[in-house]
DNA sequence: CACTTGACCTGTCCGC
DNA sequence: TGCGGACAGGTCAAGT
């Protein structure tokens, strides 16, 4: 589900509310979403206050205290919603709903569903909620050296300042018979570009999904550079793409979902020209594209 | 070595 | 209405 835009959307929601916050409780719904026993994450996590909530590629990160960092994944279906007794993490959208008996605000179905894999509680009263359909996802307890190690293996920030086309082409040059699709996919060369982003940034820079890496020029790596950077960025404005399960921390879709130009629209008019979309299967995921205005 | 497929899970949708 | 199969925002490991 989330690529960057929806984590980045998640993570700003989240920056807004949890700094300065202390973990009093965590409930544990589903054993696999944790990478150590329960007894150790409670011993790590409990009585640590959050200082900082980031993001690294589709990765968050909680900053604890003590020096140690919690680190989520939310894969394919993953969620994190954040519910306080007595206020809404956006305003306008209050809406009374009873959790565990006790009237709380928020946005949405009560919490926990049949979906909650974990639980944080917090000394003020909030809560934090992981759901996640699939069970792809999870939470990480990690310290400062085992961060680092796993995030030295992620690629490039692609909206960070220092990515450019040429940038974008020193990266992914390297393979010329990979297909642009599939390396843009690569998290060790780009961190946070999945399945809908790139077929996005290719239509907008109207390059084919299939064409390989090796038939791509400097012109081409300028313009892919600038549609992966537009289409992010556009994005996190409108919030992210709710395709289905997707939402931000209170718990509402995002809004981009009206905004896409290919994916999820095959056989449907291209935007540009008019023609039909073609869809296919490429690097084992569903694939968007005109192959008429792309080349 | 590079690329493809299957696996991890649960849900939805479509054709029969 | 039921059933089987394909497919879904991600990433690994195993197989070719």
């Amino acid at each position: 589900m989330p690529e960057l835009p929806e984590v980045e959307t998640i993570v700003r929601d989240l920056a807004a509310t949890l700094p300065g916050a202390k973990i009093k409780a965590f409930k544990l719904l589903y054993a696999g979403a944790i990478n150590v026993s329960l007894a150790q994450w409670r011993r790590r996590v409990v009585g640590q206050k959050i200082i900082k909530v980031w993001r690294r590629g589709k990765q968050l990160i909680f900053d604890l205290a003590g020096g140690e960092h919690i680190v989520i994944h939310l894969k394919m279906t993953g969620q994190l919603i954040w519910r306080h007794p007595s206020t809404s993490l956006r305003a306008g959208r209050k809406q009374k709903i009873i959790v565990g008996g006790h009237p709380i605000i928020g946005v949405g179905q009560s919490l926990p569903n049949k979906f909650t894999r974990a639980i944080f509680y917090f000394t003020d009263g909030s809560q934090l909620f992981f759901n996640d359909i699939r069970k792809f996802g999870w939470l990480k307890i990690a310290a400062a050296d085992e961060l680092a190690v796993s995030f030295g293996r992620l690629g490039q920030e692609p909206l960070s300042p220092q990515f450019t086309g040429k940038k974008l082409q020193e990266l992914l040059d390297t393979k010329a018979r990979s297909k642009i699709k599939t390396a843009l996919l690569d998290q060790t060369k780009i961190a946070g570009i999945g399945n809908i982003y790139a077929d996005e940034a290719l239509w907008l820079s109207r390059i084919k999904p299939s064409r390989l890496v090796g038939q791509v020029r400097t012109k081409d790596w300028s313009a892919l550079a600038k549609a992966i950077k537009q289409v992010l960025r556009l994005s996190i404005k409108h919030r992210g793409t709710s395709f289905s399960d997707y939402r931000d921390a209170s718990g509402a879709k995002g809004n981009f979902i009206a905004k896409l130009k290919v994916y999820g629209r095959g056989g449907q008019s291209c935007p540009r020209c008019g023609r039909p979309l073609s869809k296919t299967k490429l690097a084992g995921r569903g694939t968007h594209w005109c192959n008429h205005c792309q080349k």
